[in-house]
DNA sequence: ACGGAATCATGAATCGATTCATGGTACGCC
DNA sequence: GGCGTACCATGAATCGATTCATGATTCCGT
C-alpha cells in the first residue's frame, strides 16, 4: 500500500483500462461494460481509492458543498435551523459548512470569503446589516445566497418568520394581562428582526388604543447573550423612569439573563415582572418559571432556505405562534 | 465585469505581467517589487479576483480545512467544543466543517468519505465504537486524526476529560448526602464516556465500603436526548425493585428530560430523587431546580484538539469539576 | 462472410494555481 | 565603460478528474 492517495491513474493502470474508462465507471456507469466496471471497482478497492474533490470541482466547475453562516451557532435555534437545511441539502447528496459569525463583520467577512475561495454552491446566511452588498460580490462570481430569517424582502431570495406578527402576538398577550409599562430587551437596531418585532409590538399597542411611547421602553443590546441580557434589564431597571412590570426578550437566552437578574433582586415572576421571550428553545418549559416564548418553526425553516437556494425560488414566510407559560402568566 | 470567476491569468493580463508573479504576489510578496506588486493588487481588486480553492489545493496538496464530526450539535457542549477548535484553528488561518454524527455509523461514514475526498488536513472526532478502524484508513490517507472527549488512550492521539474522575465526584456527593441507590441514567455501554464515568461511579462506592451492585443501577439510553432521559427515568421507575433516591445523568440534557418526568409525578427534587447532571450547560443553573453539573473545560478541550491536531501530539487529559446545586444539596 | 450500425474504450486537452529552472534587467564596482 | 552579481519576472510543467472526438470492437442482418 504506497503513501498518498492512489489516482485514477492508479486505478486505470492497475484494471488495466484508461483514465477515461475509470472516469466513466465513477460518473456513467451504465455506459461502461459489467465485466470492465467489476475490474475497475475492485481496483478501486484493493487501492483504497478516494476521487480527489478538488481536482474534481476543478475541472468540472460545480461544488457539492453549501456555506452557512449563523449568527451564534451556540444558540441551539441555530442549531436546529442547520438541521433543517442539512436535512434537505443531503437529499440532493450535498454537504454544508457551518460558520458562526457572532454578530461581527469581520468574521462574516472572513468566511464569505472562504465561500468564495471553495467555490461553494450556494450560501445561506443570517444576516447583519453589513452582509447584503457582499452577497452582491457573490452573485457576480456566480454564487446564489440566500437570507435566513429575514422576513420577506424583494431584493434577495429570503426565508423568514414574520416577526411582525410574532411580536404583535407577544405583546397583545401582555396586555391583556394587564401590563402597560413594557420592557422590550432587544436586539441590535440594525437587526431586521429586531425592527419587526419592534414594529409588532407598536401595532398591538396601538391596536389597544393605547400610547407606544407610554407603554414600551426599549434597550437595545450589542449582542444576544444571558449575560447582556442581564446588564440590559440592570440598566433599565437602575435608569430613571417608572419600572415596566414586564419584558419581552429578543430572544430565550436573553430571557435567560434577564430572568436571572429578577432573581437576584427577589423580583418574583410574573407577579412583580413577567417575561416572554423567543424562539421557545427546548428547555424553556423546565425553566425555575417556565417561560412564555413566540415559537418558530426552526427546522422547516432551514429546510426551506435550503429548499430555495437549490430550486432558485424567491421567498418563504413561515407564521410564529406564542406559548404560553407560567413567566407571563399567573393562571399558570 | 464577465460573469463567473476571474483567473492568475486574468489578472496577470490586466496587470501586464505573468502568472508567476502574479502567484507570487499571493505567495512571497517579498520576491516581488513594490511597483509589480502594487500593479497586480490593483488588477486583483478590480476583477473582483478570489483564488480558486480546489485548483490551489489541487497543484499544493495540502488543505486549510479540518473536518470535524461531534456527537450533536444540537447539544451546546459540543458546540462549544467547536469554539475551542475554531479559535485555535483561526491562529493558523484554517478554518473547520463541522458535522454532526447524530451517534449514527452511516452519518459518521459519510462524513469521513467526504473529508477523505475533501482532503482535509486532518480530522477530529467524537468517536463512537465503530469509529477507530475507518480512521486508519485516513491515516493510510495520510490525514491525521484526533479522538476527542476520549480518554487517553494509546492507540491515538487524543484529547479528553478524566471522566472517572467525573463520576466518582458525581457518586461521592451523592453518597454523602446520604443516597444508597443511585440511577445512572448512562449512555450506550459502547461509549468510553459511559464506561469511564461508571467505574468512577463504582470506584467511589467501594470507597465509602459499600457494595455497588446494591448502591448503582444503571440504565442505557440509545440516545442522549431529553425524550430518552425521560423515557429512561420512566422505565426505571416503573421497573421492579427498590426506588432509587438520586439520579446521575449522562448529561444536562438528560437530567432535563429525566427532572420533566419527576415533577409529572409530583416528586420534588432534592428530597423525592436528587439529580447531578454532567456539562454544566449555561442554563443549569436556572432550572427549576438548579442543576447540579459535572463541568467540562469545553472551549480548552477544543482548543487542545485542534492544537494536538496541528503539533502532532499524542494526548492531553483535563480534570472535570462538580457543580453543586440545589438539585442535590437540601442546603442550597 | 461481409458491411454497417451500435456500443465501448481511449487519451489528449482542460480547469486554475503553483513551482522552479531559465532568461533579463539593473546596479555596483573597478 | 565593461563585467559580475543580485534581484526579478517568466512560462512551461504539474496536480487529478473529466470530457469528447476519435478509434476499436462487437454484433446484427442478409
Amino acid at each position: 500500500m504506497t503513501a498518498g492517495r492512489a489516482s485514477v491513474k492508479d486505478v486505470a493502470l492497475r484494471a488495466g483500462v484508461s483514465v477515461g474508462t475509470v472516469s466513466n465507471v465513477l460518473n456513467r456507469p451504465d455506459a461502461v461494460t459489467e465485466r470492465t466496471r467489476e475490474k475497475v471497482e475492485q481496483a478501486m478497492a484493493e487501492l483504497n481509492f478516494h476521487r480527489n474533490a478538488s481536482a474534481r470541482q476543478l475541472r468540472a466547475g460545480v461544488s457539492h458543498t453549501v456555506g452557512v453562516i449563523v449568527m451564534d451557532v451556540g444558540n441551539p435555534f441555530y442549531t436546529e435551523l442547520a438541521r433543517g437545511i442539512e436535512d434537505r441539502l443531503a437529499t440532493v447528496d450535498h454537504t454544508l459548512i457551518l460558520c458562526s459569525s457572532d454578530d461581527d463583520p469581520v468574521r462574516e467577512e472572513r468566511f464569505l470569503k472562504l465561500f468564495a475561495e471553495q467555490g461553494v454552491r450556494g450560501v445561506l446566511v443570517t444576516p447583519m446589516s453589513s452582509t447584503a452588498p457582499r452577497l452582491g460580490d457573490l452573485r457576480r462570481l456566480g454564487i446564489p445566497s440566500v437570507l435566513m430569517d429575514s422576513s420577506r424582502n424583494t431584493q434577495h431570495p429570503s426565508v423568514g418568520v414574520d416577526h411582525i406578527s410574532g411580536g404583535r402576538q407577544a405583546i397583545t398577550h401582555l396586555l391583556a394581562q394587564g401590563h402597560r409599562r413594557i420592557l422590550y430587551l432587544a436586539g441590535p437596531s440594525d437587526l431586521q428582526q429586531t425592527r419587526h418585532r419592534l414594529r409588532g409590538a407598536i401595532e398591538a399597542i396601538q391596536a389597544a388604543g393605547l400610547d407606544a411611547g407610554d407603554v414600551l421602553q426599549v434597550t437595545n443590546l450589542p449582542s444576544l447573550s444571558a449575560n447582556e441580557g442581564q446588564r440590559g434589564l440592570i440598566e433599565a431597571l437602575d435608569g430613571p423612569g417608572p419600572r415596566p412590570t414586564a419584558i419581552f426578550a429578543m430572544n430565550d437566552i436573553v430571557a435567560l439573563g434577564a430572568m436571572r437578574e429578577l432573581r437576584v433582586r427577589g423580583l418574583s415572576i410574573p407577579s412583580d415582572m413577567a417575561v416572554v421571550g423567543y424562539d421557545d428553545l427546548y428547555f424553556a418549559a423546565e425553566l425555575m418559571t417556565p417561560l412564555s416564548s413566540v415559537r418558530q418553526p426552526m427546522r422547516q425553516l432551514g429546510w426551506a432556505a435550503a429548499d430555495l437556494l437549490l430550486t432558485d425560488q424567491p421567498h418563504d414566510l413561515f407564521e410564529p405562534e406564542l406559548i404560553v407559560r407560567a413567566s407571563s402568566d399567573f393562571a399558570r
